[in-house]
DNA sequence: AACGCGGGGAG
DNA sequence: CTCCCAGCGTT
């Protein structure tokens, strides 16, 4: 069998598929290329069902470019919260106000232009330019390699960039004339829904028949990909301020730095410290904790005794975090900006990591209850 | 080329 | 637990 029958077989089985199979989703309901342009963003390692809500909060408050590129950072950042990735959302405001002052609010729609907007890599440029603009460009994501790497059963490494190159190559030779939009959706509808990492339900895939992997037995081979090494851990103390007098059944909170992990973030005061050893004792971790907000110039007293403990877990980095109670002292001054008072009614205005969220969550639902 | 960057679902 | 997801930016 030719190569070349075995591709247009590929393309064409693959698109009549997708025209029944395709899944009924926000971002397919019009090609307005703001609305493809967001979603391609929010999904960028990140799994459509998580996505859905987020992009009809976010399309919802921030409905054109001109919103998008006009609002306060810290709105589109909170709108962003749980989502992950914050620099995604930083970037995309950036280029939608690249979008509205050089390009008069329009998606641009040539490669170098898309190509040049902040968050905008290989992937999402080829996506935009085919999904919104039906041009013939790949767009080759984690799904698109496997779906490839099985079908043309290639062993290349997914996880080196030239393997992603040369897979670029070929998705773009496989665009049926005229059919960009649909046929790059369906090859990562394939790989979402058939042709998935785990167990890949082959009886149902339209292209089966042809796929060189399943042929040979070896569709749970495919692709290959080097691993990453372990996440490592570290061991923190947070400091659980409680506010009195004007600041009574508040808690002090601080703003993460402006670049960085959790860039911009909210987040309890705390420190940490080297070892596990050393996070079995909290008295080390109440004298760091007032040494290192003294330097911020905020006074405190803390406790030795740990009222929460919670644990944050990154790609590369798992937070182990113990939660000690302390007050603030009769002179505790802090005009750094980075620190304010927060209660129940504030909570919400801030955007917070998820193990900050379920402590401050865990103390305001307990001092209510007391 | 290697690393930093979140959070969640599946097996 | 591990893997990996509609990846990108920095170094």
């Amino acid at each position: 069998m030719e190569s070349s029958d075995s591709k247009r077989f590929f393309s064409m089985e693959l698109l009549g598929w997708y025209r029944k199979a395709r899944r009924d989703l926000p971002w397919r309901r019009s090609r307005d290329p703001y609305h493809i342009w967001v979603s391609e963003i929010m999904l960028q390692q990140t799994r459509v069902d998580t996505v859905i809500p987020y992009f009809n909060r976010f399309v919802d408050r921030f409905p054109s470019i001109e919103r998008l590129a006009e609002a306060p950072e810290e709105d589109v950042l909170k709108h962003w919260e749980g989502l992950g990735y914050y620099s995604r959302a930083r970037n995309l405001q950036a280029a939608a106000r690249e979008v509205a002052e050089q390009y008069g609010g329009v998606v641009p729609s040539g490669k170098k232009e898309v190509s040049g907007l902040k968050g905008v890599g290989p992937y999402t440029a080829g996506a935009i330019l085919s999904i919104a603009y039906n041009q013939p460009e790949p767009a080759v994501d984690g799904n698109v390699m496997r779906v490839l790497s099985r079908y043309f059963c290639l062993e290349d490494d997914i996880a080196r960039p030239s393997t992603r190159i040369g897979m670029e190559g070929l998705a773009q030779e496989l665009i049926p004339e005229g059919e960009a939009a649909d046929f790059n959706q369906a090859l990562m509808e394939l790989g979402a829904l058939i042709c998935t990492p785990k167990s890949p339900s082959c009886t149902e895939c339209p292209v089966t028949d042809m796929c060189l992997a399943r042929l040979q037995g070896r569709e749970r081979e495919l692709p290959v990909k080097t691993k990453a090494k372990k996440a490592k851990p570290v061991y923190r103390f947070a400091a659980l301020v409680e506010g009195t007098g004007p600041h009574a059944g508040k808690v002090l909170v601080r703003q993460r730095s402006e670049t960085g992990l959790l860039a911009r973030m909210w987040e309890l005061p705390h420190i940490e410290v080297s070892d596990a050893d050393a996070w079995e004792d909290s008295s080390m971790g109440k004298q760091r904790l007032e040494t290192a907000l003294a330097d911020d110039g905020v006074r405190i007293q803390a406790k030795e005794q740990i009222i929460g403990e919670a644990q944050h877990i990154f790609t590369h980095l798992i937070w182990n975090i113990r939660v000690l109670p302390a007050v603030a002292a009769e002179e505790y001054v802090a005009d750094r900006t980075a620190y304010e008072w927060v209660g129940p009614e504030q909570f919400e205005n801030y955007a917070w990591p998820n193990v900050f969220r379920k402590l401050l969550t865990e103390y305001f639902i307990r001092a209510m209850n007391s």
